[in-house]
DNA sequence: TGTGCTGAGATCGTATATTATTTCGTACAC
DNA sequence: GTGTACGAAATAATATACGATCTCAGCACA
């Protein structure tokens, strides 16, 4: 601490933060082959923290590794969306209605107010616009979760989603004007100070019918066996 | 698959399986410091597939990692006990509903000639004995989960038990008879072909009762501030 | 035309070596 | 005596090097 060097993070850090944004951001599209080289010599390190990064993301399920052969981005499989999508109504439920006690008017005021937004955007729909903003809603709404394992499962959940696909609204844009309708409900549940239970029951199955959306669409338009 | 050898697997999966056994049976108690010189001469090995094995488990939650200093296993913290069954009683009890449609009659008599055993066992307790027992009979009631993202999260909460203390039993025997029982109403239920929310319930339900037999004790029992 | 072998190239897995950082003991100043 | 500065030892972090394994194109042969 004596240099100007703010704490310089490590090149693993990097590295992983650096794979995990590209992913997020659709640089790199699910099947896309990460060669250790490659990205150890465009980060200019070398290919042991970069390995380090690809095993971790693994772990999260943003990628898929197997060994002497390599590392992608996880494919899109309707019946990982699928589960990932469970997976985030259970615990994302739980987050919502844990946090619930922690909300002060304030941060329902906030929630409200992205709500709006939500609403209004559907004049103008843009799938991924509205599903960033989707995302700032709900992270009011369990940012609050006292329970930090919870609380990073869900944030794990979320980074799956954008991993996995742009947007579920992109396929079932009729979905977003009961989303809206719904958060609005799951906040009068909050101010009503409801019981946790119910809050969380709310919560799951607001998610939960996103993904009835898209299975139903998905069900409707399936023209491959 | 020409010659003998029957897949080998890698050093860092090596260095994985070694030092979570360790970590499981209690060779590495928690704090134990983990030095990546000394377990990789240990297992005649580099440093490198090692560290990689150490920062899996600290994303499991096993172990706790700083930067420039070192890995140790993760610490007896009571608040770190609480939210493990916390999210494990969320999660299980998700996975023990959700596999309860998919259990055969035969799944359901061994389970219940486990719960038999640790009936039995109560008449000679033995904590350890009975939280691996505890853990045969939970297995039998989850396995069939079809989600395995949630899956994995149950068998990663048992492991972090595991790493956590000997057995929650350890300190509330009496919660041991309570258990047996509630193991038999579980059973009852899913015979009986109760609705899967009924059944998240109750399983949840049943891991919060260990929990807060665990908390109540630790409250009556709090000597230092 | 199709199937199996073979070798080169690509890439991974890990050992070894080097550098950076932290920790801790010791000496010195106050 | 107490606190601070220095330096050595320990250890982590990363780079480099090399051996191991996989993939796939091209050819032999049926």
């Amino acid at each position: 601490m004596t240099t100007t060097a703010i704490a310089t993070q490590s090149k693993s850090q990097l590295a992983y933060d650096f794979i995990k944004s590209r992913i997020e951001n659709s640089s790199y599209t699910p099947g896309y082959r990460l060669v250790l080289g490659a990205i150890a010599g465009e980060l200019g390190v070398s290919v042991v923290p970069v390995r380090e990064a690809i095993r971790l993301l693994e772990a999260e399920g943003l990628v898929q590794f197997e060994r002497n052969v390599g590392a992608q981005v996880a494919m899109v499989d309707p019946r990982e969306y699928e589960v990932t999508m469970q997976t985030l109504s259970l615990v994302e439920g739980w987050a919502t209605a844990a946090s619930a006690p922690f909300m002060t008017p304030d941060d329902v005021a906030r929630a409200r107010a992205i709500n709006d937004a939500l609403a209004e955007s559907l004049h103008h729909f843009d799938p991924v616009a509205f599903t960033a903003l989707n995302l700032d809603f709900h992270a009011v709404l369990f940012e609050h979760c006292p329970n930090p394992h919870i609380r990073e499962l869900v944030d794990r959940g979320w980074a799956r989603l954008r991993a996995l696909r742009e947007s579920t609204f992109s396929f079932v844009p009729g979905r977003a004007r009961e989303s809206v309708a719904e958060h609005e409900a799951i906040l009068g549940l909050i101010e009503a100070g409801a019981e946790t239970f119910e809050l969380e029951l709310a919560a799951r199955n607001h998610r939960l019918g996103t993904l009835d959306a898209f299975l139903a669409h998905q069900h409707a338009h399936k023209e491959t066996a």
